[in-house]
DNA sequence: GTAGCCTTGAAC
DNA sequence: GTTCAAGGCTAC
């Protein structure tokens, strides 16, 4: 691959739009953001702002309001887990691949936009969502989950007792901080709705008009019929499971189960894990049956499925909160709805943050305006989200993910022209997608050592499997 | 406290 | 041996 570092280096820090001097911390910054996030981190600093927690971050006003800045360089997806606990200097964490990969889909991005015969511009900043925007929502009032169909008279929710276990954040395998605390930042909490985009109002609405009216459509965009959607971005469509059938389904199961009488009456708890345990089902019925994946030997589905069903449950969830688009509440795969309320005062800590984090993506996916075509895109590049020894020895694999991730950039190039960074957005949520449900199964596995996860569920094999 | 430069060390 | 993203140092 001809990439050249040097081209990375030539974008500017999303925090406050200085030069870029390489990845720190999850993303490209420059020195001075680098600095200020490892010093916040590091020394566990709270900072308050004199205005209303939006002020503007640039280069010239950075030192003004360290809180804004920092909640600036949390938005825009720097890592509190990347700032090492034990203060370790030198080497590498995990993050070696992701930073590789952002720098590999950077130049296919340039790459594509040379071949289409684009000016190429200079990238524009991500700024975060309007930060005034980001408040803990108060509006939760309701304490009882709301039942639409089913299971008849569940057990009420059991309050979770995983946070006082032992069990803290997940390691996700690197050196991790301490930084429970800093959840006093608005890291973990809930963003109002009232978020309209991810990206900069320059860049939403003072963007030049010229510059978005000179985009070259690529060819293959004004001649084929539909118009402009790749034809692999079609197939998956295709695939796509009909979702009243899975529903049907699995209220049917769930309904069965309850039916069954054999058994003690299951908990809230246990009902959410039958419900996923069926969804996965279907997650592994619709992978089985996904182009290219189905051609693999099944050995090799299998280490794919194991390395992302959570993931893939996790996504499954966001994007039906997506198109449900309530803010107090949460849809359940039956159609059940949860109040959110219900969740804050009966789960514990951690469900919660999962519950809230997940939310938050919804946010973002939303703010980014994730449409259908682009969520099957990332559906599949989840399930082939592979490692550099899996990739060496499976070229099938491979250009098959490539050829999705070409399929999607190339959408998002031009159904979303306005929004030029839209695909490497994406790309960066996925990784938080991948967070949240190395958090979920931590959270998962605690649950099943304490018992509370009925027998036979096919997540907890996949737990097995995949940590053995 | 900030930010530019230096040192370190695991991964390649 | 090289790379480069961590933490450290220090003038401001």
């Amino acid at each position: 691959m001809d990439y050249s570092y040097d081209e990375d280096l030539d974008e500017l820090c999303p925090v406050c739009g200085d030069k870029v001097s390489g990845y720190h911390y999850g993303l490209l910054t420059c020195e001075s953001c680098k600095g200020f996030f490892k010093r916040t981190v590091q020394n566990n600093k709270r900072y308050t702002c004199t205005e209303n927690q939006s002020c503007k971050i640039d280069k010239t006003q950075r030192k003004r309001c360290p809180y804004c800045r920092f909640q600036k360089c949390l938005n825009v997806g720097m890592r509190l887990e990347a700032v090492r606990a034990d203060r370790m200097r030198g080497g590498r964490n995990k993050f070696g691949p992701m930073y590789k990969r952002d720098r590999a889909l950077k130049q296919q991005k340039k790459a594509l936009i040379r071949a289409n015969g684009i000016k190429l511009e200079t990238v524009p900043q991500i700024v975060s969502p309007a930060q005034n925007d980001y408040n803990i929502s108060n509006n939760i009032h309701s304490i009882h989950p709301v039942n639409k169909n089913l299971p008849p008279n569940p057990a009420p929710v059991t309050p979770v007792e995983y946070d006082r276990g032992p069990y803290g954040p997940p390691q996700l395998g690197m050196t991790m901080s301490n930084h429970a605390q800093l959840s006093g930042y608005h890291y973990s909490s809930f963003p109002s709705r009232t978020i309209k985009s991810e990206y900069p109002d320059h860049y939403t609405n003072m963007h030049d008009p010229s510059t978005v009216g000179s985009y070259v459509y690529p060819e293959t965009y004004t001649s084929s019929s539909p118009p402009d959607i790749p034809e692999v971005i079609l197939k998956l469509l295709q695939l796509e499971p009909d979702e009243p059938q899975v529903k049907a389904r699995i209220v049917s199961c769930l309904q069965q189960e309850q039916n069954k009488g054999r058994h003690e009456k299951l908990s809230m708890f246990g009902i959410m894990c039958k419900m996923a345990d069926q969804t996965l089902f279907s997650i592994v019925e619709w992978a089985r049956s996904c182009i290219y994946f189905k051609e693999l030997e099944v050995s090799d589905q299998m280490i794919l499925l194991q390395n992302c069903w959570s993931e893939l449950l996790v996504f499954d969830h966001i994007y039906r909160q997506m198109q449900y688009s309530k803010e107090n509440s949460i849809l359940l795969v039956t159609g059940q709805e949860i109040e959110m309320s219900a969740i804050t005062a009966q789960a514990g800590s951690t469900l919660n943050n999962l519950v809230l984090r997940a939310q938050e993506m919804v946010l973002f996916l939303h703010s980014l305006q994730v449409d259908r075509q682009e969520f099957v895109c990332l559906k599949f590049l989840i399930l082939f989200s592979l490692d550099e020894k899996f990739l060496e020895n499976h070229n099938l694999a491979k250009s098959a993910q490539e050829k999705v991730n070409t399929a999607l950039l190339e959408y998002t190039m031009c159904h979303y022209p306005h929004c030029t960074d839209k695909y490497r957005l994406l790309m960066l949520r996925l990784a938080e997608i991948r967070s949240i449900s190395m958090q979920a199964e931590e959270y998962l596995y605690h649950k099943h050592l304490s018992g509370e996860v009925p027998c036979n569920n096919l997540l907890i094999e996949m737990l097995h499997a995949k940590r053995a």
